[in-house]
DNA sequence: CCCCAGGCGTCCA
DNA sequence: TGGACGCATGGG
């Protein structure tokens, strides 16, 4: 029995050499990558991709437009996302909250000591779009955890169906050095392998690259 | 036709 | 406290 720690730098390495750098979350602004986060949820990327565009289109990715602008045109301009009426409420809520406690800057974050528990308070961010927020917007060394990252460790047997969030968050940050690059990094792997292998409804994970793992 | 996608709040036992 | 359910578009 392999030591979890050793396991968890294996897998990384594995996928490291096996996917390459992910890049991931390129937003050109930390505010765009926070829409982004918000956006996201439940929902597949290119339709996210397209109310961001949107968005920037009309010339409104920018918090205090944003906020200013009315609530039908702003759910109008997300409708390819999904959820709009749901999604433009968060939304407002999260840049609401921004611009009472911050200033409107989205980097003015990471220097909050409390800024997690902040963004928990605000309605429509749990903790995946919470910590989606502190690394890829503010560059805080906090471990997103997501649907592939319980698929993709459960089905390698590393973590119980019915871990927590906070079960597999916890395992990832006290068995790696906190370092911004390399949790950004982790979890744009294990989506990859999520999505190019580890598909649900499919035990097998043919040519999976962390195939050692059960044999470990 | 089906299932799925980088969740979350609400409701109810 | 934890499991069902609604939210909605777009792709395979």
């Amino acid at each position: 029995m392999v030591k979890t720690r050793e396991l968890l730098r294996e897998i990384y390495r594995v996928l490291n050499d096996a996917y390459g750098d992910q890049r991931w979350w390129p937003g050109e602004t930390p505010l765009e990558v926070a829409v982004g986060a918000i956006l996201t949820q439940n929902t597949a990327w290119p339709n996210v991709a397209k109310a961001v565009a949107n968005i920037k289109d009309a010339g409104l990715m920018d918090a205090r437009k944003l906020l200013a602008a009315p609530p039908a045109y702003l759910a109008a301009l997300i409708r390819p996302a999904g959820y709009y009426n749901v999604k433009t409420r968060r939304l407002r809520a999260f840049l609401e909250m921004v611009a009472r406690d911050f200033g409107g800057d989205v980097t003015a974050l990471a220097n909050a000591p409390d800024a997690r528990a902040r963004l928990l308070r605000v309605k429509g961010v749990g903790p995946e779009t919470a910590d989606s927020i502190l690394l890829y917007a503010c560059g805080v060394p906090t471990f997103v955890v997501d649907a592939y990252t319980h698929r993709v460790l459960s089905r390698h047997g590393l973590a119980d169906d019915d871990a927590t969030y906070d079960d597999l968050k916890e395992l990832f940050e006290r068995n790696l050095p906190a370092d911004a690059r390399l949790f950004n990094q982790y979890h744009a792997l294990l989506v990859r392998v999520g999505k190019d292998r580890c598909r649900p409804r499919e035990p097998r994970c043919a040519g999976c690259p962390l195939e050692f793992v059960s044999r470990s």
